[in-house]
DNA sequence: TATTTGCGAAACCGAAAAGTTGCATATATA
DNA sequence: TATATATGCAACTTTTCGGTTTCGCAAATA
C-alpha cells in the first residue's frame, strides 16, 4: 500500500471525485450517481483518499458526507513549484532574446 | 496503457528522474547510478516518460541524453489550478474575518 | 417490530504495472 | 577486425490495482 497523495491522485475517477467535492460535502451515493460504477468502487476510492488525507468525512446520521481536504491539495503544488520556477525563468531569458532582437532591428 | 500525465507521476522513482534531469540532460546509466534499481528498469521508466511526452530525448554518438520537456509539467499546474482558486478564496475570506477582529477590538 | 436504506469491509477476479533476465543493435575503442 | 560499452526491446514473473459481489451493521421508516 503505497497511499500517497500523487499515486491518489493517477486515478482519473479520483481525480473526479475530488473535483466534486471541492466545493460542497456530498454522500458515496450521491457521487457514485455521478460515475458509471457501484457505490461500493466509488466507497473504496473514498477509502484510498481518505487514508492519504484528501478527504476527510462528517457523519449525519446514517448519512457520511465527505468532502475536500483543500490544505492536502498544496503539497502538489509545492511538487510543482519547482518546475514552476524553472519554467518562470526561461520565459524571462526568452522574453530578454526577444526584446534583444526588438533593439537591433531598431 | 493509460499513460498520462498523472499516472506517469504516481510512480515515486519517476518524480526522482524527472527532478534530476529537470535541469541538465542525463544519460540512462547515469541516472540508473543514482537509484537502487538496474539500468533496465530506469529505461523502462524513461520510455513511460517519454510515450506521455514528458521526456525528450538527444542522441549522442551510443549515448542518449534525456531532459524533461517542462512544458509538459504545466499540465499537472493547470489541474491544480482550480483548487488553487478555492484556497486563496478561503484565505482572504479567513483574512477578512480577522481584519473584522481587528477592527471591533478597537 | 419488521423493512428499507446508507454505508463499510472482506473475498475474489481480471487487467495492468513494475521489475528482472536475456538478447539484439549500434557505436566506440584496442 | 575483435571487443567493450550504451542502449532499447521483448518475454516472463510478481505485485498491485480497480471493480464486482456478498455480507454485516446501524439508522431511518413503515
Amino acid at each position: 500500500m503505497r497511499r500517497d497523495i500523487f499515486q491518489a491522485v493517477a486515478d482519473p475517477t479520483r481525480r473526479a471525485i475530488i473535483a466534486l467535492i471541492a466545493l460542497q460535502a456530498m454522500t458515496p451515493n450521491a457521487i457514485a450517481e455521478n460515475f458509471n460504477t457501484t457505490r461500493q468502487a466509488v466507497s473504496k476510492h473514498l477509502r484510498i483518499l481518505t487514508e492519504c488525507e484528501l478527504v476527510k468525512q462528517e457523519q449525519k446520521g446514517r448519512e457520511i458526507y465527505y468532502s475536500l481536504e483543500i490544505d492536502k491539495m498544496k503539497e502538489i503544488d509545492k511538487w510543482i513549484e519547482q518546475f514552476r520556477k524553472i519554467w518562470e525563468t526561461r520565459f524571462n531569458q526568452l522574453d530578454q532574446v526577444l526584446a534583444t532582437i526588438k533593439k537591433n532591428k531598431k
